[in-house]
DNA sequence: ATGGTGGGTTCCAAAAAGGAACTCGTCAAT
DNA sequence: ATTGACGAGTTCCTTTTTGGAACCCACCAT
């Protein structure tokens, strides 16, 4: 199997790795969810080569996940946005933080803590269930078969 | 910069993208969650190349993410199973999940449905603040420094 | 005219992925 | 005794993707 043909799989997970899966793209995002919109900055920031850069850049405006806005004429110059689909991803950079700060922080503590401004804490992001609020542990999840499924 | 500095980089997101972020190595920790244990397994179900897969599982038990258990002594055999490190990063492909239903379903509905069985419904995985259980909103997340910055 | 800025593109070398075949013990069937 | 299958890889070779550096182009300020 090609990776192209990943997102033609029956699942979320490996539809979602089509587009998000590969070395730079989730780390384009997560600056983008910092305030940076510019290409100079995310270069700058992130070390990449210009090259891919401007292909991943690419690759997320075709997938409707930055929109270019246009700043400037002449010359043109646009700076990339998080659309709402986009800003979707919020829970997925959360969950790989919170993985992070607990199995990678190599006896130093998380190099970042989080303030939830609504309770004044700070806190650890955790998945919960849309319904009863508890925390969702795999044993407790139980997959039926939805209306996208056909094979 | 080359890929293999991103783990050094003080954010738990590129950290956690150092280990994780590749094509491959999500969705073998998301089959193995879904129960699969040995390479031919994986290998099948994935129908990538036994070369990148051999690789990617060596990565993934040097990373502490899958523990090799031998099931057989001549010839050795063993299979891969997911540690508690691999465990914690159920939220993570939770996240991804709920992404995917939600953004790449392309008007299908999500071809899998969760149920929570401690409440009985099919739900929505969502994050949620461990301190006041409120879903936490990108804008209401202030970082402060922590424990293991040191820049 | 010179240098800087912003957002790229081009070229080439190095690394990674894809594909198919091959290995190595062991067991089971012919 | 030979053949074939199983399971977990490894080897070899080709194609694709990265990394790195240089270059381009329209404008602006000195």
């Amino acid at each position: 199997m090609k990776w192209n043909d990943i997102n033609s799989m029956q699942c979320s997970v490996a539809r979602s790795l089509s587009v998000l899966g590969d070395r730079w793209t989730l780390l384009i995002v997560r600056n983008a969810f910092m305030g940076m919109r510019r290409f100079e900055q995310f270069q700058s920031n992130l070390g990449m080569t210009r090259h891919v850069l401007s292909d991943r850049l690419s690759r997320l405006v075709d997938a409707n996940i930055f929109a270019k806005h246009p700043y400037q004429d002449n010359p043109p110059r646009h700076e990339y946005r998080l659309t709402p689909k986009g800003k979707g991803l919020y829970p997925v950079l959360l969950a790989l933080t919170a993985w992070g700060d607990e199995w990678l922080d190599e006896g130093q503590g998380p190099p970042l803590l989080y303030k939830h401004q609504l309770c004044g804490s700070t806190f650890t992001p955790t998945m919960a269930c849309s319904c009863c609020a508890k925390p969702v542990r795999p044993q407790d999840v139980q997959p039926v078969a939805g209306p996208g499924l056909t094979a």
